[in-house]
Parts: structure tokens; C-alpha cells; sequence
RNA sequence: GGACGGGUUCCCGAGUGGACAAAGGGGGCAGACUGUAAAUCUGCUGGCAGACGCCUUCGGAGGUUCGAACCCUCCCCCGUCCA
């Protein structure tokens, strides 16, 4: 315990990339009195079970999380099934669908499965909000919803811009916030993570448990993460993420695609590098170093944090043989050839690699498709069986290995 | 409840009886150039068919017509204003 007005080592790394911190004061208090009491802070943050994975930009917060884990204090995980059938509104302008039980059920195994990549298991609480969320009755949500007013539910930017575009906003979007912010009562929470994106609903809770008479939470709110395509959040729904339980050779790939631009974000969020480190890798970018060596160093330490680092290595091997001494990758999927041979377009289709023979047909034409590294253009071409393997490939990245069948 | 305006392909959005698988843009994919970056240029972007063409699609169900995204009827949904 640090003398009276020194700085809590443990304060200054838990603050750490963190945008919001609402507000210091109150954190260090809980800090100390759970010093002193030995009873450890609940922290919680809310997973949205939309989809099957957890990915680079929710590792964010889940990391910090882990650093709270670290410190002595309970992970509590709350699984959004039923606020899930809400749908966040959160920087959304439209209505989001509605999920059944059970495709949250299917979603939620894999999240477990995955938090735990990240997380201490040991010290970690998962509930679903359903639980206190289903039994409540109707004057419970009134009782609820009438500690809130409409006019701070429609101060939110995303809410206002909906009402003014004539875009649809409907009722349960408005209860949305307010059952989050009852989880934050339900479990008692001390601490409450989000990304930036957040910070509203997050508000919501400790407004709600002041007003159940609890001692308010503290919100620490963290950057978002740019997705794939340089300009939206990483998100499950805009399909731009990188998930953390993806192949490395994947991972590896997706990472060497994002823009230059996002590289020091990228090292700055998911990543343990240091700050001082992280200077030194601007002054390369500074000094126009070739961006794609830095690049390979970041996919490198990413697959090695969810990874390893022998998984890395061969990634990045990987990486080089295909794209840049275009050669071919060490595993890729099989086809066995009949005898009589196989047209190529329906070649193409019965292997998957393209979703349609219109679009097998297409991207022939468009000279996408290679045969034992020559360019094909016949639509015609009937593949037969050679002396060994033939190997098809579409695209940059799609191969087929051809089996003599 | 009333008046008015809307629901078009992944998204936005044009189209008001045949030339519409449907303008344009976005996104995506592919090619060239590269560092699987950015920028740029080009092409493609419902399915089946080698091709003629055929099939499915314009909120839903019917109808008029040789022919409907477009006209009529009923229904569903959304917005705005009024109550």
C-alpha cells in the first residue's frame, strides 16, 4: 500500500489506453479499500452474443480485463441472452434483428471456449442476463423504467440522429440501455468495461445503481478498433474482423491486409508491447521504413499472443512462400479427378471454391483462374487427370489440390 | 383513428405498361500495378445454359393485359403531420 498521495503503481497500469476512466477518485478508493478489506472488485463487461466469434477489437477489453484478473479481482462476464434479443443500438441506424434462444445458445459455447484464450477461468463469473432479466414482472420494469427519463434516452447521438432521419427507433431500442444498466445492479458491480462506443450505456448502469442505492460503478471505457476495411469498428456484423481463434496462417494473412495507416493502432491495442517500444516503431514508420516488414512484425506478435510463437514463425513463412515467392501453401483442400476428366467450370463449383458456375464462369473469363500455374481462359476445358497432382488455383488465395480419383 | 409520402437487387437510390436482371453510386470480387498497403486504371457483380434462350427477383396475395417493378383490389410494414 503506497504512502498518501503517491501514485498506485497497480492505478497507473489498470489506466492504461483506457479513454474514459469516470472517474479516477473513485477508483482508487475501491482499489484501496479492497486492498484492505482482501475483498476482490467485480468487474464486468457485457458480451453481445450476435455472433460466434470474439475478435480483435472485444480482445480489447477482455485483456484489460485480464489485467484486473491479474491484480486479484473477479471477472464477471455477462452474457447478453436477453438483451441480445434487444439488439445494442449502440452507433446503429437501424433496428437490429432479434436473435432466437438458440442461436444465442450456439454462439455463447464458443464464447466461453474463446474468453478463455484471454481470461483467468479462475477468476471468472459468467451469468446470463437472463437470469435476472426474465423473471423480472411488469412492475418491475416500470418500477426500472421509471428511474430514467426519456429525454436522457434520447440524448444519445445515435437515438437523435434516428428520430431526425426518419428512421425507425423503436420502443424495446429505448429499454436497451436500461436493462444493461440493471445487470450492473444485478451483479453488483464495481467496475463496468466497454469499448468507447460504450461509454453511454455504461453511464446508465451506475445512474441505475446510485439509484437502487449502490455504490455507483466506475466505467473505464477503451479505444475502438478500426476493422479490416480501414474505416468502420471492427464488428462481427460488418464482416471486417480478424477473430482470435482463427487459423494463424489466417490471422497472419488478414493482418498483412489492413491499411498502413492502422498499424500503430493495431500495436497499440492488441499487442503487450511497451510504450517505449511503441515509439520506436513509429520512428521506423517515421523514417519510411518499409511498412510491411512492420507489418509482419505485428501479424507475428498477434498469432503469438493467441498463439505461439512457433505458430508465428511458420505463419509468416507461410505468408512468404504464397505471396511473395508465389509459390503454394503446404496444405490445401483435395478434389479427386475422375477418370474421364471434369469441366473446369463445374470443377470449380463442386469444390467450392467459388459459390456459382456463373461466377466460376466469370472469373475465368476475367483471368483469375490458373491450371498448374497457367492462366485459363477456356470455359470449355475439360481438367483431366495428370501423372501427379494438379494444382487449380483461383484467385490470390484459393488452391485446390487435384487427386488422381 | 385521419391526411399525405414511402417499401426496388448486399446497401443507398433511379425506374411509373414492352427496349428491365432493372440507371447511378457505395460495397464486394477479379485483373494490371504492388508490399495480400494506399492511390490509380480496367472488368465483373441473381441462377441455369457453350450459345439462342430459359428461370427466379422489385413488401404480400389476387386481378387487368398478348405483356406488369410499373395499372386495379385487398392486406402487411415504415415515416411525417394532425387527433
Amino acid at each position: 500500500m503506497p504512502p498518501e498521495g503517491q501514485k498506485m503503481p497497480e492505478l497507473e497500469s489498470l489506466k492504461h489506453r483506457v479513454v474514459h476512466l469516470e472517474t479516477e477518485e473513485e477508483l482508487k478508493v475501491k482499489l484501496e479499500k479492497s486492498h484492505k478489506t482482501g475483498r476482490p472488485l467485480r468487474i464486468k463487461l457485457g458480451i453481445d452474443a450476435s455472433g460466434p466469434d470474439i475478435h480483435l477489437g472485444f480482445a480489447v477489453p477482455l485483456r484489460k480485463l485480464r489485467q484486473f484478473q491479474d491484480a486479484g479481482h473477479i471477472a464477471v462476464l455477462i452474457i447478453g441472452d436477453f438483451t441480445g434479443k434487444i439488439g445494442d443500438p449502440s452507433g446503429r441506424s437501424k433496428t437490429r434483428p432479434q436473435l432466437t434462444d438458440a442461436e444465442i445458445k450456439a454462439n455463447v459455447k464458443r464464447y466461453r471456449e474463446q474468453a478463455f484464450q484471454i481470461l483467468d477461468p479462475e477468476k471468472c463469473e459468467f451469468r446470463y442476463n437472463s437470469e435476472w432479466s426474465n423473471p423480472l414482472t411488469g412492475p418491475d420494469i416500470i418500477n426500472i423504467a421509471s428511474r430514467y427519463t426519456v429525454a436522457r434516452i434520447i440524448e444519445r447521438e445515435d437515438f437523435k440522429t434516428r428520430l431526425e432521419c426518419g428512421i425507425p427507433l423503436h420502443m424495446h431500442e429505448l429499454l436497451y440501455p436500461l436493462f444493461q444498466g440493471y445487470d450492473s445492479v444485478a451483479v453488483k458491480s464495481d467496475v463496468e468495461l466497454g469499448g468507447q462506443d460504450q461509454y453511454w450505456n455504461l453511464l446508465v448502469g451506475r445512474e441505475l445503481q446510485r439509484e437502487f442505492g449502490q455504490e455507483p460503478q466506475v466505467i473505464m471505457t477503451m479505444p475502438i478498433l478500426v476493422g479490416l476495411d480501414g474505416t468502420k469498428k471492427m464488428s462481427k456484423s460488418f464482416g471486417n474482423y480478424i477473430s482470435i481463434s482463427e487459423p494463424p496462417k489466417e490471422m497472419f494473412g488478414k493482418l498483412m491486409s489492413i491499411p498502413d495507416r492502422l498499424i500503430m493502432d493495431f500495436f497499440r491495442l492488441c499487442t503487450n508491447r511497451t510504450d517505449e517500444e511503441l515509439r520506436t516503431i513509429e520512428q521506423r514508420i517515421n523514417a519510411r521504413e518499409n511498412p510491411r516488414n512492420i507489418k509482419a512484425e505485428l501479424a507475428s506478435d498477434i498469432v503469438t499472443i493467441y498463439y505461439s510463437a512457433e505458430a508465428a514463425k511458420h505463419a509468416a513463412q507461410e505468408f512468404d512462400r504464397i505471396f511473395r515467392h508465389k509459390g503454394l501453401p503446404d496444405q490445401m483442400p483435395e478434389f479427386s479427378l475422375p477418370s474421364e476428366g471434369v469441366n473446369i467450370i463445374e470443377l470449380i463449383a463442386q469444390a467450392g471454391l467459388l459459390p456459382s458456375k456463373s461466377e466460376a464462369r466469370r472469373k475465368l473469363r476475367e483471368g483469375a483462374v490458373y491450371l498448374d500455374g497457367e492462366r485459363i481462359k477456356d470455359i470449355q476445358l475439360v481438367v483431366m487427370p495428370g501423372s501427379d497432382s494438379r494444382i487449380l488455383k483461383v484467385g490470390k488465395r484459393r488452391f485446390l489440390r487435384l487427386r488422381n480419383g
